[in-house]
Formats: C-alpha cells, sequence, structure tokens
DNA sequence: TATTGATTTCCAATTAATTGTAATATATAA
DNA sequence: TTATATATTACAATTAATTGGAAATCAATA
C-alpha cells in the first residue's frame, strides 16, 4: 500500500490539482513538468504507476513511455486532449495501460489509478493459483488455492498469516529457516517487527494443527536456528 | 500456468504491443502476421489460446478460425475493428469464444485473456456437473437460465447483479475468489468502481439466502482473501 | 419526457477478527 | 545452576468486514 505514483504534464496547474487530489486518497505523489524531468524522476522515484500527458514540449509523451518501457513494466496511465489520439495511444504505440481523454473528472482519474494498481497486485497472487495447489503430509492436507486445511478430514481455521506461514515452510519441507527469513518471506521485506512475532505466530499455528499432546510433528524447532516443516 | 498464447495480427505494431503486455503478465507469447502463417503457428504451438484480428490480408480472421475449429478447441479471442463486424462475430456461430473491439485497452485485454483460460481450465477441472443449468446446495436451488432461485421451494427475488454474482460464485463452488476477481467476473472488464461493492452486493445477497441466525451457510468469508460459495 | 420506484453504488461508522508486542514462564545446554 | 533460547499468555494496536443510509443511476409507466 501507500503507492508511489509520478504525476508528467507539462501544465502544472493539472499536475498540481491532480497531486493534491490523489493525495487526499493517500498516495505518494511526485510531479515533473516536461518530459525529460519525468524520466528522470521515474529514475529516482521508481513510482507504482505514472500518469503521463501526451502534448508536451521537449518530449512528448510517447517518447517518455517508450523510455520508461525500455526498463519498467509498472501501469502507466496516458492524458489525451484529443480523440485521435486515442487510437494511437491503444493501437500504435508501446503499452499504455490505459488512458484518459481530457477533460476529465477526478472521481475518474482515482477510479482509473485504483483500478490498474489493483490489476498489478491481483496478476501477482492469482498467478499462482493454477500451479500445483495441493500439499499433503500425514494426516494434514493443504490447499494452497482454496486457502484451507485440513487434519484428517476435518476443516481447520486458519488466519491468512497462519496460513501463508505454513504454507512457505511446508512447501520447502524439511528445510530450516530463521526467523529473519521467514518474516522477509512470509511477512514482507519492507517488514520492520519484532522477530519474536514469528515466534508467536508458529505458537498459534501449531496450536491449530499440532496434536496437542506436547509433542510437535509438524513444525520443529531447531534450536538456535529456527522452524522447519518436518515432512517424511 | 504459463499459458502459450498466439496473437495473430496483420499490423505488426499491434501483434507486438500486445505481446508485450502478455508477456509482462507471464504468458509465453507468439506471434503471426498474417492468417497463413496464423495457422502454421497454431500447427507447431498448439497455444492454449489465440487472439485474432479479423481484417487480414490472404486469409482473413474467419477463415483462420474455421480452420483451427476443426481440429482445436482452444478458446479464441476475436479483434474487430468496427462494431459492425461484432454481429458477425456473434452471429456466424463460428466458435469465436469473446471479442474485442479495436481500439481497446490492455487491462481490457487482459481481463479478457484471463477470464478465458480460467473458463478452460473449470471446465477440463471439474466434473460433468458442469453443464448443469441447475445448482442445488442443501436446500437452495439455482436455475441458471431462468434466472431463478429457490430457498425450499419457495421463490427468492434477486436482482440481476444479486443473481450473477450468486452465479458466478456458485459455478465454481468452493472456490475463493478476490473482490477484484469478482469485479471483473461479474461487473465486468471496464467497471472502475469502489472495490467495496462487491462486499456490499454479498451483503444483499445474503440477506435473501442465508437463514438469518448470524451464520452464512452459503456465501463464505475468506479473510484476507475474499469470498467463496460452499457446497458439501 | 417527466415521475416514480427500484436498483446500484458510494461512503464511512461500527463491529469483528487478526496480528504484534511485551511480559512471564518454561525448557535446554553448557 | 546459570545463561540463553523458546513457548506461552494477555492485552493493545491494527486491519478487515459488515452494515446502514445517502446519493446516483437506471427502468418502467404515465
Amino acid at each position: 500500500m501507500d503507492s508511489k505514483i509520478l504525476v508528467i504534464d507539462d501544465e502544472k496547474a493539472i499536475a498540481d490539482i491532480v497531486k493534491f487530489n490523489l493525495e487526499k486518497e493517500g498516495y505518494k505523489v511526485s510531479t515533473a513538468y516536461d518530459g525529460e524531468e519525468g524520466v528522470q524522476a521515474v529514475e529516482n522515484i521508481i513510482p507504482d504507476l505514472v500518469i503521463l500527458d501526451i502534448m508536451m514540449p521537449k518530449k512528448d509523451g510517447f517518447q517518455v513511455l517508450k523510455e520508461i518501457r525500455m526498463k519498467y513494466k509498472f501501469p502507466v496511465i496516458m492524458l489525451t486532449a484529443k480523440e485521435e489520439e486515442v487510437d494511437k495511444v491503444l493501437g500504435l504505440e508501446l503499452g499504455a495501460d490505459d488512458y484518459i481523454t481530457k477533460p476529465f473528472s477526478m472521481r475518474e482519474l482515482i477510479a482509473r489509478v485504483k483500478a490498474n494498481l489493483r490489476r498489478v497486485n491481483y496478476s501477482n497472487f492469482s498467478n499462482s493459483e493454477n500451479t500445483d495447489s495441493i500439499i499433503t503430509s500425514e494426516d494434514l492436507v493443504i490447499d494452497l488455492n482454496k486457502y484451507e486445511v485440513k487434519k484428517s478430514d476435518k476443516i481447520i481455521e486458519l488466519t491468512l498469516r497462519e496460513f501463508e506461514l505454513l504454507k512457505f515452510l511446508a512447501t520447502s519441507a524439511n528445510q530450516v529457516f530463521s526467523r529473519e527469513q521467514l518474516l522477509e518471506e512470509v511477512w514482507g521485506y519492507e517488514y520492520y517487527g519484532d522477530i519474536r512475532t514469528v515466534d508467536v505466530t508458529i505458537r498459534r499455528l501449531r496450536e491449530k494443527i499440532e496434536d496437542g499432546n506436547g509433542e510437535f510433528k509438524y513444525i520443529i524447532t531447531k534450536r538456535g536456528v529456527g522452524y522447519y516443516f518436518r515432512r517424511a
């Protein structure tokens, strides 16, 4: 979340009002007032999405897009003043993800920004949808598509975090991971929290999937190192 | 995963940009620049889905489609430049699975590609009940043709949206869908609305089909992920 | 084409569930 | 036994889902 957006438009008034409105929505917004500046800004900021005007002095939007696309894949929404340009945007040029014709309402702009950011996120994880998706071990069945775990055919309710932790450990069964690794892989690179969080989540997971006889048979502690999922 | 897609379009610029964008989504994409080349490419590659332009020299899209359909069943999405062609695509019953009119946004194209691939996956996967137009679960009866839902033999009045949402969820019972997926599938590719709309529609649907005892037995929330229709 | 009613959407307040933190207890190995 | 690592617990903070109501849109009918 808190996506970074770059607005490239030579009409300062427009760039600024767009910035204002997107910031109101909670995005981090930068602006650039011509094409060259825009290309530079992309390099510095590495935004999650760019809003790019076509008609600009020095370097026009198409050129900027071309340069962006040589290196980056984030969505780019083009702003076009004339209907004729639409065909160009969609058909001939280099991979704009979406476009809006001026004049546009802020409501529409924001909706499109959201939709395009959403698409990125969604394709990231829904692509794993079809990979082999069921892991079994003893009486545990982990269904990665359905986000569901069964123990001797009884459904176990795991929270998302618990599920993702189990999923990560189980897909690399018998391999020990340090808490740091788990934080990075399951919680994400940006995560800054306490390392003991892992212990607690492991604990909650065990409570749900282990037999509760004091022995753990799935998630094993490797003292001084970390945890692993045991699979015969 | 990693589906193979073949793009057949005589306008190289378009074929290439489509290729670029689909590759960004993780597909393996090949291109062919006229109809004959296209037919050959199909034979060589055996793609999982074809995107096929109608207006082409040598062999037009209709002809290509006919030849493809003599041997293969994978989905074909037709590209049409003019509205008039749409009728033809639909009317001729040649077996196009979907069509998009130019100009189109990449967002739309990708959404349709995904939707068509997903459809195929389901019908391969799931049991032959798939073609059934009546779905039953506990005391619910959903008649897909008649747009009618009964609960213990009493007709329940659903609005169109509610019905389509229920229909989509119920035809892929026990599979979790994110709100993004539901927006795309039920509301349509070009929908730019608020994501919470899904929640609200789910709620109205529940109000009508669930028992009203605080427990939901049909439409289940998978926290942090989305919703699914539960069927024993 | 107005008018009215139904549907749909948007928004945000409320409620519910999850997750993180910190403090304490327990186990383990030197 | 002591020092260190891990497990457990309770509570606070955070995040997500549900809900109600207002506003906008759509559709039917006068």
